[in-house]
DNA sequence: CTCCGACTGTACTGCGAGTCCAGTTGACGC
DNA sequence: GCGTCAACTGGACTCGCAGTACAGTCGGAG
């Protein structure tokens, strides 16, 4: 039992660094055995098919994403208690850690799978789309949290300021995919935490 | 040569419609040549294979984004001269036209193309990557016009700036695509424009 | 010693991309 | 009216990859 967890985890390995290099169709589970050194029927012992594949991959990658903002806007709120700056800095945290990836950020599993949907089944959509709402709900209550505090300047739809925060690092990264450039991501984040400083500022 | 522009461009119809619903991949050459009511055979005389495809459609895809923001934007001129106001009133008007599509936006190939990398070839990728350029030259020169009458509230990254307008509706789509909702580009867009006013405001 | 979970290995089906090519059809130029 | 050429049709083939089926192996827990 101890071998299964291990060659189970490596395929995921093994597969999320060539999904997130090429892309779910583009890579075959020839290469994947390959790479973790099994057999094809190794593969088929641990993944029903292909979109097995696909459900697992997303579901590591969504905790370690959510385990990656706790940590980033905990320590956030360790150097300030004021919500406002707490998400500020988090974003700050949080553009600097996509700016260091040194080949570029691994690209989010999420756009991918959401342009690629047919491929997958409805467990797969459905747990991507979970993943989406859930950070809805975490940003919305920072942002709740904010407006206690700072009244906006304008009026904003404050589910839509949360999806912001995805859909930025989301269009941050087809940029930086699509330009071959590298700091897209961590410039966009940095205007969206322009937008929250004027957006939030005291009235005078 | 009336059936040759004729049909190729009854492929790319099919083509686009399929590919835009359900992905490239998971488009097969057997189907678009079913709708297209030609046979296998038919398909390869106008297209070499599916990268050209893909080629074909970008570039028509491309060409049709650009022609519309050139109408948006023209019409917003013709409602008010001053380029801040300009820039407002054509960003309202693409949000009203996402907003109104019925079956939700179609998805933007460009974000398609970008996560689905390796399955094209370097003409298709950097096709792509002009695009976003042009796009960023565009609301540059834009932003640009806006700067000389209005001094920003914060230093900002023109280029970054005019990149978050291509990577607000991306990034919307994104979320739209994987959420099953249906407005969400065209509220992102409206708080980026909530973002101009306050960085474009006069300062008191 | 035996049972079981984690595999290996092989052989097979089926699908879709892409190739090859021989033949048809209709418009146009002469 | 005849040849030519572009725009196809249709069929046969190869290849790579997903997925199925299953028989056999191997090492550790009981």
């Amino acid at each position: 039992m101890e071998q299964k967890v291990d060659t189970r985890s490596r395929i995921l390995d093994i597969a999320e660094a060539a999904v997130l290099e090429k892309g779910f169709e583009a890579t075959s589970i020839e290469e994947i055995v390959a790479g973790a050194d099994i057999s094809r029927g190794g593969f088929f012992y641990h993944f029903k098919d292909k979109n097995a594949l696909a459900r697992a991959m997303l579901e590591r990658y969504i905790e370690v994403e959510n385990a990656l903002y706790d940590d980033l806007f905990a320590r956030a709120r360790e150097l300030n208690d004021d919500p406002l700056h707490c998400m500020l800095i988090g974003l700050k945290l949080l553009a600097e850690m996509l700016e260091e990836m040194p080949t570029g950020h691994p690209g989010c599993v999420i756009a991918s799978t959401a342009y690629q949907d047919r491929l997958f089944d409805e467990g797969v959509r459905e747990l991507n789309r979970q993943a989406i709402l859930g950070w809805r709900k975490r940003f919305r209550g920072m942002f709740e949290e904010i407006a206690k505090v700072y009244e906006p300047r304008e009026p904003v739809n404050m589910d839509a300021l949360a999806d912001m925060v995805s859909g930025v690092v989301e269009g941050g990264l087809v940029l930086q995919r699509a330009l071959r450039e590298h700091n897209n991501a961590s410039e966009q984040i940095m205007l969206f935490r322009t937008f929250l400083k004027l957006l939030f500022s005291p009235t005078t």
